[in-house]
RNA sequence: GGUUCUUUAGCCAAGCUGGUAAGGCAAUUGACUGCAACUCAAUGAUCGCUGGUUCGAAUCCGGCAAGAACCUCCA
């Protein structure tokens, strides 16, 4: 099967081969834990949990690298405000971060690195740029000199000049260029290691690729992802550092997700409109939050609002009561559900590949839930074909991370339902009505 | 100012290497039904505006309008 990506290095879709052949390497870049995730943090867990898993489905192996930055100045400056060793603190998001990804039905990557685990690793790095000159010694800072590679901006299209010119840089004189970046940070307050620079802390921007470059036994791996708003600076600096080191852009293809907007608004804490995911999960459950996600393709916008919500929340019901009929159908008629083959995949997969179009996956997924609701109202139900739309369904729900599943009955609840149908059929709705209360309490009907 | 992007039925949204518009939600009508839920069927858009290219454009090119994000640490 032909996969294709958009790549924002080159604004091309490119047809997607991996450097090992059926390896995909992997790396998202994760969250800065200082804070529970908000409803816009899920975006990239769910997007690239969905890549994983199509990609795995279709047969390639693949590891898939997600970090989590637990040294910043917000997590020392949150640390000191809630009385915390930064540790304490990042233990915790850590542990709230990962709380949710599982709610959203994202698998948890291959590896989960944390940036202080690498540290002896990044100071070794840091190291090796000073002596390849790409970066610069400034009382105890440490700068990566930007001028050193030529295509600089190739990733977000930026022109250098422009840049300079246009934008609002700082004043830092110990900068030899205003678009020089910190490599480390000489640091007096907080958290700090040892180093040849003196005490510090490293800058964000090193950190993934000294984790790429740690993990990962290739020095340029194949997808990179992100946020849409990392492109620049942070995955520019990025591929600075890799040309500097390995001379490529340390990914062959780069993919950003777009935003995720609530009530046409920019999620801010200044615009006072930031949702946790914890709270919107809890109240609208895992796979509602994840269609309204994948309803849209990744590169757009997504907009929570009261509609979007309400529709995800009708569709996941839809979906749900196909499934768990159609499910129990089966299994009234003794049918073995293992046997079932997911005949009916191949489109679905196709958009898939065609970068990731949820959104028509999503269409596929109804027709096949429409199918299912019309062979279980036939006369003549065709069980094979219905065991196999079922299947295709479980597949579905698979690569989309969709945690939806159908009742198992056992001897007990199958002679209930038939308790259920024959007091129906002999019009004693007294009994039916009390037979159907005890079957809607075990979630059956 | 620069960069990237968006504008498709009431709402969400796909299509965009050109050939008269997927899907879902909501709504209306009909069918099924002991009641309820579920379900099935039917019904709607010429694609922001405007030029151009073409036998033919939502899809390509130009202009205009509106909106969004990014431009040093926010996914």
């Amino acid at each position: 099967m032909e996969i294709k990506f958009y790549n924002s290095l080159t604004n091309n879709l490119e047809t997607f081969t991996p450097l090992i052949p059926n390896k995909v390497s992997m790396y998202v870049c994760g969250p800065t834990v200082y804070n529970y995730p908000h409803i816009g943090n899920m975006r990239p867990v769910v997007v690239f949990d969905t890549l994983r898993r199509f990609l795995s489905y279709v047969g390639y192996d693949v590891t898939y690298v997600s970090n989590f930055t637990d040294v910043d100045d917000k997590i020392i400056k949150e640390a000191k405000a809630e009385h915390k060793t930064e540790k304490e603190l990042t233990e915790f998001y850590i542990n709230e971060f990962l709380k949710v990804t599982k709610l959203i039905g994202s698998l948890p990557p291959t590896i989960t690195p944390k940036v202080t685990e690498y540290m002896e690793k990044i100071i070794d790095y840091v190291d090796r740029l000073v002596k390849l000159d790409a970066a610069y010694v400034k009382d105890g800072d440490v700068y990566f000199r930007v001028s050193k590679i030529a295509d600089y901006g190739s990733l977000s299209n930026i022109n250098i000049d422009d840049l300079i010119v246009g934008a609002r840089i700082e004043e830092n004189t110990q900068k030899e260029s205003p678009l020089d970046f910190a490599l480390w940070k000489k640091t007096s307050e907080g958290i700090a290691w040892d180093s040849p620079w003196g005490k510090g802390r490293p800058g964000w921007h090193t950190e993934c690729c000294v984790m790429i470059d740690s993990i990962f036994s290739q020095s340029q791996i194949d997808i990179h992802g992100g946020g849409y708003d990392l492109k620049f600076p942070h995955h520019e600096n990025e591929i600075a550092q890799a040309e500097a080191m390995h001379h490529n852009k340390i990914a062959r293809y780069w993919m950003h997700n777009g935003f995720i907007n609530f009530g046409n608004e920019k999620m801010s804490k200044s615009l006072g409109n930031v949702i946790y995911a914890k709270d919107m999960i809890n109240q609208y459950g895992g796979p509602v939050t994840r269609l309204v996600i994948l309803s849209t393709h990744y590169r757009q916008p997504v907009n929570f609002t009261e509609d979007t919500i309400k529709t995800a929340m009708s569709e996941i019901t839809r979906i749900q009561q196909a499934y768990k009929q159609g499910a129990i159908l089966l299994q009234t008629n003794h049918i073995d559900l293992s046997l079932g083959q997911p005949k009916y995949i191949e489109k679905f997969l196709s958009y898939l590949s065609d970068d990731l179009n949820t959104s028509n996956a999503l269409t596929e997924v109804f027709n096949i839930v429409k199918e299912v609701n019309q062979i279980s109202r036939s006369k003549e139900i065709d069980l094979e074909k219905l065991n196999d739309l079922i299947k295709t369904l479980k597949d579905m729900f698979y690569v989309l991370g969709l945690d939806l599943s159908y009742p198992l009955l056992n001897e007990e609840d199958l002679s209930l339902l038939e308790a259920y149908n024959t007091a129906r059929r002999e019009k004693d709705y007294a009994k039916s009505d009390e037979i159907r209360a005890l079957l809607i309490n075990k979630g059956i009907l």
